[in-house]
DNA sequence: GCGATAACGATAACGGTTCTCATTCGCACA
DNA sequence: TGTGCGAATGAGAACCGTTATCGTTATCGC
């Protein structure tokens, strides 16, 4: 998932957040992540970095990313949050249970179940969230 | 979905929780409620109805509860944890992101396609979650 | 370069949750 | 009906993730 600075520059101006090396640090420390990550960790890989960012920008930046739909939020931990750079389009999250390895699926093809059910219900669905938990290839073997 | 007070004692005794006047307190201002509650809102209420009830056994006993299955935890706040008495079986969440009313689906009929979903990605599952977000009958005409 | 504005870092404040500990309660057994 | 012991409880402190504040610094249009 590691992408070019410029890749991830073009990506800020054209969600309209202005590219500041500050942000494309953290933009860049969140695609080197093959999983989800915290604010704080990835606060400490900065650091790490020797990076000079403030953890108050970590939460600033990852706020207006996620706001402009640049990262995903999951609350799978309760407490605390996590981040994760996801692709544009409509997609679900496989959780391993073990490793906490997250995977996104692309197929969704749930649109008619997920209207179905609420219509049942009289509700209007407006959006839907899946989350399948298990263990992934590696820890299921391991 | 109100329930006796002996129905609930029962329930907990079942789950191998003891039932002490404290819990059946909190699991009664549970069951009372037809959406989902926060901790902070519970012990409100149990206040209204002049408990004595601690803010700590409250969080304890909606620790024990959602530990043994008895109470659903939902995260969809992002920050605080909402809790709902729910019934035993496998289901899902709609809601209602105006009024946030709470529906259950009790229908899944979704094992095929998250089997398969998982597979696709070398996973093995052991369980999934579904929020359907959208709007109730009663926020859509008003 | 210059000025207005946005972003930044350090740190305090906030709020939900958990921990601590002294007290009380519930239950088994004498 | 006492008595003792472990579990449960309440008050409040501690904890920790997050957000707000504020003085400083960088950025961009001119």
């Amino acid at each position: 998932m590691t992408a070019s600075r410029e890749a991830l520059s073009d990506l800020l101006e054209r969600k309209g957040v202005r590219a500041t090396p500050r942000r494309l640090e953290v933009l860049e420390e969140l695609a080197r992540e093959p999983d989800d990550v915290t604010a704080q960790q990835l606060w400490g890989r900065l650091r790490e970095r020797d990076s000079g960012a403030g953890l108050a920008t970590v939460y600033r930046t990852l706020g207006l990313l996620s706001e402009s739909g640049v990262v995903d939020v999951l609350s799978h931990h309760g407490g605390e949050q996590c981040y994760r750079l996801c692709g544009d389009e409509h997609h679900h999250h496989l959780l391993c249970e073990r490793c906490h390895r997250v995977v996104e699926v692309q197929e969704c093809g749930l649109d008619d179940w997920v209207a179905s059910a609420a219509e049942r219900h009289g509700f209007v669905p407006t959006d839907h969230r899946v989350e399948i938990v298990g263990l992934c290839a590696d820890c299921r073997s391991g």
